[in-house]
DNA sequence: CGTTGCCACTTTTTT
DNA sequence: AGTGGCAACG
């Protein structure tokens, strides 16, 4: 009855029942299927205010979240509750900084020096390219990036190199280096993400002491976006909870976005099974978006193949209908998405209320020139980040090899920046003599061996880096952080190097790298104001975790611009939601995997459903990517969303492009505006040429040919005509069928010559693409055509046999051999 | 040894 | 279109 004394007022007022269930519930496994907007932050802040009102201590109650800059909100919500005393000692982050707390702790245990450095992505990739080339490995075939994800995936797993049985010779090949590249992270004392992951929790299940007071340290543990968790998290949370049981966990299966990362929507979904007497609570009433945004949302993610079963609803008005807008390329939709922000900021929305969504980041740049043309402010998070600037990178590796100077990729990155005369030769001769000795290179460096294995000139060169780092190592102990930076730059001959070249670029960097200074101050001061020691270990730790989206809140107001990823967890009053095209999202890869079109309709439901009032979808029929022009059909996610909900809009020409061109009086339109709410059944019999609606009836028609009378596919109309007479890669009668029971678009009726202006010959490609034929692939080598469906372009499918077997893949990927 | 210029590859999404 | 890697030249 305690916590009804605390809780009770608001738990009473603010909450609704099932999520007043799940704030209150009292102990073991807790599962919350939180829907988009479901109010799933005020559910976790309420429970863990309500654990602290009831007498658990706040540092044994962990909880644990996607992005640091929800673990910081969700402390400040904390303070506010429970306040500042308490809220300072409860465990919130993410895995990885979670991981990062525990093996500074218990890094002995873990078999890390107290100096361990975290390597980042361009660190993980220069250490396996070196790899290869040290084992003589054909590097077509082993590129440090396949190399890299095969490993993470196996990481990702829990999986050691010694666990693994190879398969093939291939396969041998890859545990071999991810056995290598294990070594040589050990040995310079560095960690890499999943590193984190992996450690921490072997260290949780240990039968070592370790293991036991980690294990015991806990009385509650709490995981947000649980949906997205790969196989290492969930033992690690398991583990972390074995002893009371007292695991909450929230998610939302339609919300899984991240398998490519290794997370497994399984996890959530048989969450029951893994924990006896699991209480399930469903958070189904939408309280963020409008009637209608949720009406479309759920009109893309009903169509999912497997759900958790949930009726999302909401007692929100109507709104305004979704506006879905077809453009006529790229730059004509930057254009429109600009005027449309425009018109957002002129009605009072705050500029850090409206949000521009994309599938990828090659996107962008259009977006970024038009809004610039037009003097809007806007921030963009993610794309190329501040701090992988190569200025910035060289800085930051200069203090990690201070702080941990066995970090050979560190050494090897600044060991010649700014240039030393010391080259390939020089380091070939270090790296052997390193090897010989099993030692790091900066260690074989001073060591009495290296005079005599190398050239008096080499030797000199790397004397003196070796003593510039060792003066600078003991400086380290007494000076700030920020101040040995400094330091560093200047002592390194960095900033005198720049100052020298004297061009705009080397100004761009001198200040950049001011403003990493700058950074390292503000790191200070903030440490100041949480009472914390700052150490640069501190600051190192910070910036190799943290992300892009998590500097959001601190800018001024501005539009944001991001990736449909990055956004997940964020809403805004007003969402432009661009590219929606086949091909952009849903993003088609080199091979079209079973699994991901599932993925990317969850994505856009998350895209969607980050719309609080307003929301526009955008399409261009053509767009500008690779450098090449391409043609491409709406995003068939459109056909799903409910025409009650929505209303049409386009260019005439871009209408043109997709539509036919038989388009009547509006095809000389520049903004034709046309209700898309009513009366759609009228018009088939006497539309000459194309269903009155066009755009979206017609994909319709053929994205779900059961729900749309015949009339609405003319099959003789001019568009599909003109069209087709462009390409002889028309369907067969056998095509088949999709796996949503779709029909396969006919290619020749949405996309037009140009559509394949890009690729090698059409016709060609259809004619020599036989079964028998052998064929080249860029990445996955010869092989052997088994089947050809036709499609836009065709997809083909190849035994490629040894490592990559057979798979389908894009006809204008392969090459005659 | 360092610099310059060309070519190939890039691009899905990120802690 | 932009960047990084590599080869040829100074």
């Amino acid at each position: 009855m305690r916590r009804q004394k605390v809780v009770s007022h608001r738990v009473v007022s603010e909450l609704n029942a099932p999520q007043r269930d799940a704030v209150l519930h009292d102990a073991g496994p807790l599962l919350v299927f939180a829907g988009a907007g479901s109010g799933k932050t005020r559910v976790i802040t309420y429970r863990v205010a309500n654990l602290l009102a009831q007498g658990v201590p706040p540092y044994r109650i962990l909880t644990v979240t996607f992005t640091n800059k929800a673990a910081r909100e969700l402390k400040e919500r904390l303070t506010a509750l429970a306040g500042e005393a308490i809220a300072r000692d409860l465990w919130v982050g993410t895995f990885h900084s979670t991981c990062v707390r525990l093996l500074r702790r218990y890094h002995e245990a873990a078999g890390l020096s107290s100096h361990f450095v975290i390597y980042d992505d361009a660190d993980q990739r220069a250490l396996l390219n070196r790899l290869i080339k040290a084992a003589g490995l054909p590097d077509r075939e082993y590129t440090p990036r396949l190399v890299l994800t095969r490993i993470q995936r196996k990481k990702q797993g829990g999986l050691e190199p010694h666990e693994l049985t190879p398969t093939d010779a291939f396969d041998e090949t890859m545990i071999e280096l991810y056995a290598g590249y294990q070594g040589a992270l050990r040995a310079a004392d560095a960690v890499d993400f999943e590193d984190l992951l992996v450690l921490g929790t072997r260290l949780a299940e240990s039968k070592g002491l370790a293991g036991e007071e980690l294990r015991a340290r806990f009385d509650h543990v709490l995981v947000d976006e649980f949906q997205d968790t790969n196989h290492i998290q969930y033992r690690l949370v398991r583990a972390l909870a074995a002893r009371t049981q007292n695991l909450c966990v929230v998610g939302d299966d339609d919300q899984s976005i991240y398998s490519w990362r290794g997370a497994d929507v399984a996890h959530i979904r048989r969450f029951r099974k893994d924990f006896k007497d699991t209480t399930v609570v469903k958070l189904e009433q939408n309280y963020r978006s409008s009637a209608n945004i949720v009406a479309v949302a759920l009109g893309v993610i009903e169509r999912a193949a497997q759900r958790e079963p949930k009726r999302l609803f909401t007692e929100a008005q109507a709104g305004d209908p979704v506006v879905i807008h077809g453009t006529t390329d790229e730059t004509e939709e930057a254009r429109l998405v600009t005027l449309g922000v425009a018109d957002e900021l002129a009605r009072g929305t705050p500029a850090n209320q409206i949000a521009i969504l994309y599938r990828t980041h090659a996107q962008s740049r259009v977006l970024e020139n038009a809004l610039r043309a037009r003097n809007i402010n806007y921030q963009m998070v993610g794309g190329t980040k501040f701090f992988d600037r190569a200025e910035v990178k060289d800085l930051l590796a200069y203090l990690r090899l201070i702080f941990n100077p066995r970090s050979d990729a560190d050494l090897l990155r600044v060991v010649n920046t700014p240039a030393r005369s010391i080259g390939a030769k020089t380091l070939d001769a270090l790296m052997q003599l390193a090897r010989e000795d099993s030692v790091s290179l900066y260690d074989a460096i001073g060591s009495p061996r290296a005079k005599a294995a190398l050239t008096a000139r080499a030797h000199t060169a790397l004397t003196g880096f070796h003593e510039l780092i060792a003066k600078l190592r003991s400086e380290s102990a007494r000076l700030p952080p920020d101040e040995l930076a400094e330091r560093v730059l200047e002592q390194s001959g960095y900033v005198e190097a720049l100052t020298r070249l004297d061009t705009p670029e080397a100004d761009a960097r001198l200040e950049n790298l001011r403003e990493t200074v700058g950074s390292i101050r503000e790191y200070l001061m903030e440490s100041e104001r949480l009472g914390e020691e700052p150490t640069l270990a501190a600051y190192l730790e910070r910036v190799a975790l943290i992300a892009d989206v998590d500097g959001l809140a601190a800018e001024a107001p501005s539009v944001v611009m991001m990736t449909v990823h990055a956004a997940k967890g964020l809403e805004f009053d007003a969402v432009f939601l661009t590219g929606m095209e086949e091909g952009i999202f849903p993003y088609a890869g080199l091979d079209g995997d079973r699994d991901d079109l599932e993925e990317e309709r969850r994505l856009a439901y998350v895209a969607l459903t980050r719309a609080r009032q307003r929301l526009t979808v955008t399409h261009a029929s053509t767009r500008m990517l690779f450098g090449r022009t391409q043609a491409r059909p709406p995003s068939q996610f459109l056909t799903d969303m409910p025409s009650e909900a929505i209303k049409e809009r386009g260019s005439g020409r871009a209408m043109a492009r997709y539509g036919g061109d038989g388009y009547g009086g509006h095809a000389s339109d520049n903004y034709s505006d046309y209700d898309g709410g009513s009366g759609d059944d009228d018009y088939g019999a006497s539309a000459p040429s194309w269903p009155r609606r066009g755009n979206l009836n017609a994909l319709r028609a053929r994205m779900h040919p059961q729900r749309t009378p015949s009339w609405a596919m003319p099959s003789g109309s001019p568009g599909a005509a003109r069209a087709s007479s462009g390409t002889s890669a028309r369907p067969s009668m056998d095509t088949p069928r999709t796996r949503q029971g779709h029909e396969e678009p006919e290619e020749g009726r949405f996309v037009d010559r140009e559509a394949f202006s890009d690729l090698p010959e059409d016709e060609a490609v259809a004619a020599w693409l036989r079964e028998g034929r052998r064929v080249s692939h860029r990445r996955f080598g010869q092989g052997v055509v088994e089947q050809v469906t036709p499609g836009s372009p065709p997809k083909v499918r190849v035994d490629f046999g040894g490592g990559y077997g057979v798979r389908v893949v894009t006809a204008n990927f392969l090459e005659r051999s």
